[in-house]
DNA sequence: GTGAAAGCGCTAACAA
DNA sequence: TTGTTAGCGCTTTCAC
């Protein structure tokens, strides 16, 4: 069963060459139709598997793709996973996943190693930290497959996939200005991602056309993507230890969105009597939260399935490929009790 | 950057042989100082690195360890993986990630897939329809490395890591014993799985221990392991509609355990007034639900870790190992406010 | 229509 | 100490 047969053993079996039963197996048209039926029956019989590792020798390519993300332990990138493996697996590719956890340095230690790897494409996801995309820049001009998805970066102009952040945005801030919210906060992730910048626009856009004015105080970046806990629980207490405090809190991303209602719970802040919250998260058990949350997701699970189908579409061409696009998915506002105003 | 370096063209470069490079690059230690030296350097220099799949190919390894698990997108199983990829890593495997979402025949599917794959060993967790586990005794029985975790085969003498269920169900039981419940319902997955057995062993110790009886009414088997809504919401209603209804509900799986505090809400019940509850699962968001969650959390990550170590020792061993062992791990038992008695 | 031989990158037994 | 050679499983010229 595991000990598998090779087409020398299929080849001395039935007293043939092994170029002749290669030829049988892959449908060559130079063969004659009794050798090839011969072989073909004797491979279904013994269960005849090819090697994919000769193959992968064979053909300079490793028929696996590497993934870049922050963590695999986050709502939008578990889903997102689920997309890119559900693609790759019919595709027959192996996905090598590697976390930044945040930090540039990882993510170039990642990309290095997915390379030594040999993975024939990457899949990538910016660090909250990254600034600096040049050994993306570098790869691509050489013509090495990758499609960034969710944290793209601005400058490199190869395959992408993103929500609409703007509009997600937008929408979510127009939410609380129409229940009556005035003081809005905005909770954010690094400045760096372009999500970032994006969803500040999209924020902004709502409040200037319900002549709202911006705050700068009431904008607050985390420069770690959240991955430390303080950092998120010193932004909101400057926030709630504002002389104009805010009424309500807009929250960009998933992992700030839950960790802000771990903290708010921590100091006995109650949402939304004492401050009403709406944020991006694609987590399944928020209507089950107290008070059930206000959110913005993503289709993670299409976006992964969508950037994969690029990078093998890439991958397999033919020709250099010159064109590149970008794909932008609509996202979905759930609206609950955290965002209502309270009585 | 990512056009490597074969040892050939070292070997050209420097007017070697590609064995002597190869020497030089292993350490060996019959080559001439001077020589190795002058490989190392250039091989720094261009920034070398091993074809891996030149690598598998002259090995018979292909440094990929297959994973079979019911479904990533589950708080235990995502930390599991966690755990398994941590460890992988760093010894230079691969991890192949496929689901069964609880069927056998995805199950078999999957196994096969893996071995024309050439996995080099396998981590397993049985779907909850499996009786059969002899293809896994087949493989076992030639020497292949395999790890059971979490979902066990009781009848293949292989390594094993487990959870403390029988301790976690009896704690979480006792918990709701004393806290003055008498009638409770036991919500569990297949009776298949060796867990729901222990769990419910543990469960009824507890009651036993406390001289209560064990009505067999308040046992509620969902076969299909939760992944079909209406089985749990069946399991449930007929909980609730019985003449003498259970106070709390001890639920024995992660994926129950979410959809349990799902239907409840859409039924509009009442934790803990209408019914307590306590459950095993490994979210890390159930103390912000409404109410939070009394949970028993098995150690995932350390479980993943702990058998991929297991697994990579048994595949590197230079003698057939013939003694395997059973690793059981510690549940923790948190307490939170579904579990309370009303007032 | 079929076979022999080379080659993908690497290691190791054998020669020198 | 170093080089030559064969071989891992497969495909693909090039002969016949």
């Amino acid at each position: 069963m595991f000990e598998s047969y090779t087409i020398k053993d299929i080849a001395k079996a039935l007293g043939l060459s092994t170029s002749t039963v290669s030829r049988a197996l892959n449908g060559s048209y130079e063969i004659g139709a009794e050798t090839k039926k011969l072989v073909l029956e004797y491979a279904e019989k013994v269960n005849y598997r090819p090697n994919p590792i000769a193959l992968s020798l064979k053909e300079q390519k490793s028929h696996s793709i590497g993934v870049v993300v922050c963590e695999v332990a986050n709502n939008y990138f578990s889903q997102a996973i689920n997309g890119i493996e559900s693609i790759a697996y019919n595709r027959g590719y192996h996905v090598i996943i590697t976390q930044t956890h945040e930090s540039f340095d990882r993510e170039c230690t990642n990309v290095k190693h997915l390379l030594s790897r040999h993975v024939d494409g990457l899949l990538v996801s910016l660090s909250a930290e990254t600034t600096d995309t040049s050994q993306y820049q570098y790869l691509h001009e050489k013509g090495f497959p990758i499609v960034f998805f969710d944290r793209v970066a601005a400058d490199v102009n190869t395959h992408k996939v993103i929500a609409n952040n703007f509009k997600g945005s937008f929408d979510a801030a127009e939410l609380l200005i129409n229940t009556g919210f005035k003081k809005i906060a905005h909770l954010t992730s690094s400045n760096n991602l372009l999500i970032t910048r994006e969803r500040f626009n999209g924020f902004k856009a709502a409040l200037d056309k319900h002549h709202l004015d911006f705050k700068p105080g009431y904008l607050k970046h985390c420069n770690q993507g959240g991955m430390i806990q303080d950092e998120i629980e010193f932004a909101i207490k400057e926030l709630l230890s504002m002389d104009e405090k805010p009424e309500a809190i807009f929250i960009g991303s998933d992992r700030l969105t839950i960790s802000c209602m771990h903290i708010l719970k921590k100091l006995g802040i109650k949402v939304p009597d004492d401050i009403a919250i709406a944020g991006f998260t694609n987590s399944d058990v928020v209507e089950l939260f107290d008070p059930p949350l206000t959110v913005i997701r993503q289709p993670a699970f299409q976006i992964g399935q969508l950037a994969t189908e690029m990078l093998i579409k890439t991958i397999e061409s033919k020709w250099p490929v010159e064109e590149f696009t970008t794909e932008q998915v609509e996202t979905e506002l759930i609206a609950r009790s955290s965002s209502q105003k309270p009585r």
